[in-house]
RNA sequence: GCCGAAGUAGCUCAGCUGGUCAGAGCACCUGUCUUGUAAACAGGGGGUCAGGGGUUCGAAUCCCCUCUUCGGCUCCA
């Protein structure tokens, strides 16, 4: 007998070497149709495992989140067995499930190249896979019986696969997978069969090194999405249709923000309106930062390379900077301010008293980015970060890092953006001994938890002097970007021969913390212009207000109700062109203007002005000076 | 940087296998209309078909190189 637990608690008696299949069809004749998989005491198993005794189960359905993943992971071995029967002699490497979809990775016979134009008829091949209702069977075999026959078919991938199973895991046998005419190396679970992926669709075809190693061959990938009905498929693909009409590079045509060109690839070419915002940016980081006790500061854009030795960015970065020579002297353009800020810090007396020292700078920042990384505002040559370093005591460094989460937080809120934590701890490759890693590690940890924020931990991913906290935020598409980084650093001090004077009246080293909250602000109005669609909020606007004369003759009131809301300080055009009312209204609804004001006679009869709402209409008139004050207000209030 | 794809007017795109193939819509300019809450009407100007080289009697179209962009991979201090 096996004896299997329920997850309402209810003990279920089933025979010895019973299936999961087994187990399903034992509650009901429902439940084993539906069954696409089972859990055994957390683990997910193919329907025709054996259970082992006294396990709790669940049954996977298509209602289980679990599900998802498991048809792409089996959409996956379908896209290989249908790219093996069309391309004889592809070898086949890996292939999971991922967010949103599955790949799998080939690598194709001498001379074959797969483009977006064959995916249809690999596509076809699959959905004929799929209505065959192949089963997913497993056997497991010894390593040497799997060595030697991948070793014949020449699965060179397989092989190395299985090698590294041995060597990491001692692995003694591996399981096999086998669909039709396929079989795979594969870790299982699988649904009993292809027919249980309702929905699937080929996307796209791109490189990808094996094993993600640079130095390696690159294989073809085939990326692919598969859903549990044909309307999830739909919902998807109108989900990315959306994301598309919000690309912010489309966007920034569109609202005449900014261009990119040839002549300066990486780099945005910012128009006045996109000027305004980024500047409005700017004022937003100054304005907050001022309070917090940030000091401005202006630092040169090209140094003597004896600095970036000094900095270390010489040895690790050289080969992503911009350098030149004059008379004779190697000088590299900064890819960060932060030497520069070290340096200005080094070149005066500091006190105790003094510290901590908050050094904040809009610097403009050149990398030498490969050129198949650079996209849109999100990956550039040049840009501009909210970039600030604080230079503190050992003893205020958990205040400090507080404090510049809680400016993140401030910051992040008037977007309706609310951030996910996560500290990045020690890396392989770093500097500074045990000790000091300790002791950052340990500040950063003390302040997320006596600030109560939440995090999460990434081992191993810290900056190489130093542990970091990264922001994450998710968008109103629900992508996840990494805005903001507070990172402490004991190694730049020590390379620049930082201190201050203690109360002892002896000599102590700083720490230095980088912060970056918005990110880049090229980056960051990329994201913003995704997350809102564009509608920025009131305060961000470029132009904030649209007056529109109903005819020519109303173009001076029109001039003159501009003038008066310039006069309260917003931004204000007025569109007197002699085309149709309804057409000046359409192309500020367009430009994503968020008020729009219609005079005609009956305004300037009254002095009124009739106010409409982007993308809410017209909302009947209201006094020039009324109106002025409130959108004056609306302005100055940037959470609103 | 690597793999794949693309580059035709400001924008979106048509132009199949080389021979009125340099086009359309929007935008722009000019004229008419003088407008009441998401597109008035008519006419007109505009492109070294990314750049360079080649094949051919003839190239936007075929081949090679370069640049840029797009989708990924690696990278992102």
């Amino acid at each position: 007998m096996t004896t299997v637990t329920l997850p309402d608690g209810k003990e279920l008696q089933l025979e010895s070497g019973a299936t999961g299949a087994d187990a399903a069809a034992a509650i009901g004749p429902g439940l084993a149709k539906a069954a696409l998989a089972i859990t055994a005491n957390g683990e997910v198993l193919d329907l025709a495992r054996e259970l082992p005794d006294g396990a709790a189960i669940s049954i996977i359905t298509e209602k289980s989140d679990e599900a998802l993943d498991l048809i792409r992971h089996d959409a996956a071995h379908v896209l290989a067995t249908a790219v093996i029967s069309l391309y004889p002699g592809t070898k086949v490497s890996i292939g999971p499930a991922i967010d949103n979809g599955f790949y799998y990775d080939f690598e194709f016979p001498e001379g074959v190249t797969i483009s977006d134009g064959d995916l249809p008829a690999i596509e076809k091949r699959m959905k004929e896979h799929i209505k065959a209702a192949e089963v997913f069977e497993r056997s497991d075999i010894s390593v040497e019986e799997a060595l030697e026959r991948f070793r014949s078919l020449g699965e060179d991938y397989k092989v190395e696969l299985i090698e590294d199973l041995i060597t990491n895991e001692g692995a003694t046998t591996v399981s096999l997978y086998r669909n039709g005419e396929f079989t795979d190396l594969c870790r299982g679970p699988h649904a009993p069969s292809t027919d249980r992926i309702k929905a699937v669709a080929l996307q796209s075809v791109a490189g990808a090194y094996w094993r993600g190693d640079s130095n390696r061959k690159m294989l073809t990938r085939i990326y692919g999405t598969a859903f549990l009905s044909k309307k999830d498929l739909e919902e998807h693909l109108v989900l990315l249709e959306e994301a598309k009409a919000r690309d912010h590079r489309k966007l920034g045509r569109e609202l005449g923000l900014f261009k990119f060109s040839e002549v300066s690839p990486g780099s945005a070419f910012w128009l006045p309106k996109g000027t305004k915002l980024f500047n409005e940016l700017v004022s937003l980081s100054r304005e907050m930062g001022e309070p917090r006790g940030y000091t401005e500061v202006k630092t040169p854009l090209l140094y003597d390379s004896e600095l970036w030795k000094t900095s270390g960015h010489w040895d690790k970065y050289r080969q992503n900077m911009f350098l030149t020579e004059t008379e004779d002297r190697s000088m590299g353009v900064k890819p960060m301010n932060c030497p520069g800020h070290a340096h200005l810090f080094g070149s005066q007396q500091w006190s105790y008293k003094d510290l901590p020292v908050r050094y904040s700078e809009p610097g403009l920042l050149h990398r030498n980015e490969p050129s198949g990384t650079l996209h849109g505002l999100l990956r550039v040559r040049h840009f501009c970060q909210d970039d600030a370093h604080v230079f503190c005591s050992d003893d205020q460094v958990q205040e400090e890092v507080a404090a510049c989460l809680e400016f993140a937080f401030a910051t992040y809120k008037l977007f309706g953006l609310e951030a996910k934590l996560e500290l990045s701890t020690r890396p392989e490759q770093r500097v500074g001994d045990d000790e000091l890693w300790d002791r950052a590690e340990g500040a950063l940890r003390t302040a997320l938890d006596e600030g109560g924020w939440e995090y999460t931990v990434n081992e191993g991913d810290g900056a190489f002097y130093g542990p970091k906290i990264d922001l994450h935020i998710t968008d109103s598409l629900n992508r996840s970007w990494q805005l903001g980084t507070v990172q402490l650093d004991y190694s730049m001090p020590e390379r620049f021969n930082l201190t201050y004077t203690g109360a002892d009246n002896a000599d102590h080293r700083p720490v230095m913390i980088h912060r970056a909250l918005m990110g880049s602000y090229e980056r960051f109005v990329g994201i913003l212009l995704e997350h809102s669609a564009g509608d920025l909020p009131f305060w961000l606007a470029p132009t904030q207000v649209q007056v529109l004369p109903v005819a020519d003759r109303h173009a001076e009131h029109a001039e003159a109700v501009a003038a008066e809301l310039r006069a309260a300080g917003l931004r204000v055009e007025a569109d007197t062109r002699s085309e149709s009312i309804g057409r000046r209204i359409r192309e500020a609804e367009l430009a994503k203007t968020p008020v729009m004001l219609v005079v005609g006679d009956r305004e300037i009869e009254t002095g009124d002005v009739s106010v409409r709402e982007r993308g809410v209409g017209d909302e009947g008139s209201e006094s020039v000076a009324s109106l002025a004050a409130r959108l004056a207000a609306r302005a100055s209030d940037r959470s609103a």
